[in-house]
DNA sequence: TCCATATTTGCTATTATATGTCAAATGCTG
DNA sequence: CAGCATTTGACATATAATAGCAAATATGGA
C-alpha cells in the first residue's frame, strides 16, 4: 500500500529510511514536482534548483536524485544521449511505462502498455532467463519535428 | 542486395565508402570475426588487437568502430554500463534482435522476435510519433547464475 | 613500379558525466 | 538545546570518448 506522493509524504519517506530533510532535497524535491511531466537531467536539475537555492553544490544534486531514485520517488533512465535522467514515478503502474525519444528534438513522451508481461513468461520458459525488469525505447519523430522536416 | 560479411567483402566494403584497408583497421575486424558471439566494448578490442598489434593506439580503435558501425558491419549497443559495445550485425535480419542481459555476470544472450513491428504501426497512429528505431532489453538472471544465488 | 596526396595513425590533451574525499555545517534524537 | 552522525560544498579524481596535430601510409594515376 503506497502512499501518494505529495511533498510531506516524501519527507516522510526519507525519514523512514532514516534520511534528513534537509534544505537542498527540499529544494530538489519541489523542482521535480514543478516538472513532474518532465525526464531531467543532473545538470538540468542543478541549474533549476540553482534559481532558487544558488549556493547548492553539483555533487548534492547528484546525491540527492541518487536517493530519491533509491527510496523509488524517482525513476533513472538512459535515453543514450550520455547522461541519466530522472522523472517521477507516479504510483499507479504496476509495470513502468516505455518512452517515445524524438531523434530531433529530444524530447521525451510516454507510451503505457501491459503486453511485455506476456512476453516474459515466453522468454523465461524458451531462454532459461528469469526477467526481473525491462526497457524498450522507440526512436523516431515527434508530430511537431515530423511537421517541418 | 547485401552481400555475405566475410573479410574481403567488408574490406571492399570499406573502399566502397572510400576509407581505406589500414593493417589496423583489418586486425580489428579480424578480431571481431573471431568473436561473432560477443559484444565488445571499444576497450576489450583494444586490449584483443593489441596482443596482434601492440602499437595500435586506442583513438584508431574507437574511429574504426565508429567507420564500421556507419557502413553497417557492426552495430552499437548501449547495456547501460557505461561503455558502448559492438556486435557483428548478421546480414539475415530485417528487425534486430533484443537482448537478455544478466545482471550478476553482464552476459549478454540474445531474442529475436518481430510483433514489435505491428506494435509500431498502433503507436504511429495514436501518439503521432513516426518510429524509426526500438530498443528492447530485459534485464534478469542468466541460467548460470540463477543457479548459484 | 613509383609518386603525389589525401587519409589515417598514434600520441597527447581535452571534454563531459559522474563519483570520491574531507573539513565544516547542520538536521534530528534524546 | 546539546551531541553527534549525517550531509553539504568545494575540489580532486575516475572513466569513456573525442579533438588536434605532426608523422606515417594506402591508393589511384603516371
Amino acid at each position: 500500500m503506497e502512499e501518494i506522493k505529495t511533498f510531506e509524504n516524501i519527507c516522510n519517506l526519507l525519514r523512514n529510511h532514516s534520511y534528513k530533510v534537509t534544505p537542498q532535497r527540499q529544494t530538489i524535491l519541489q523542482t521535480f514536482l514543478e516538472h513532474v511531466d518532465r525526464h531531467l537531467s543532473a545538470e538540468e536539475v542543478y541549474m533549476l534548483v540553482k534559481h532558487q537555492n544558488p549556493e547548492i553544490g553539483l555533487a548534492t544534486v547528484y546525491r540527492s536524485l541518487d536517493i530519491l531514485a533509491e527510496i523509488g520517488v524517482l525513476l533513472k533512465n538512459d535515453f543514450g544521449d550520455g547522461r541519466s535522467r530522472y522523472e517521477f514515478s507516479r504510483k499507479d503502474e504496476h509495470h513502468h511505462h516505455h518512452h517515445l525519444i524524438c531523434l530531433r528534438c529530444g524530447d521525451v513522451s510516454e507510451f503505457d502498455d501491459d503486453w511485455l508481461e506476456s512476453l516474459e513468461t515466453v522468454i523465461t520458459k524458451r531462454n532459461h532467463f528469469k526477467i526481473v525488469d525491462h526497457d524498450l525505447k522507440f526512436y523516431g519523430y515527434c508530430h511537431k519535428c515530423e511537421e517541418t522536416l
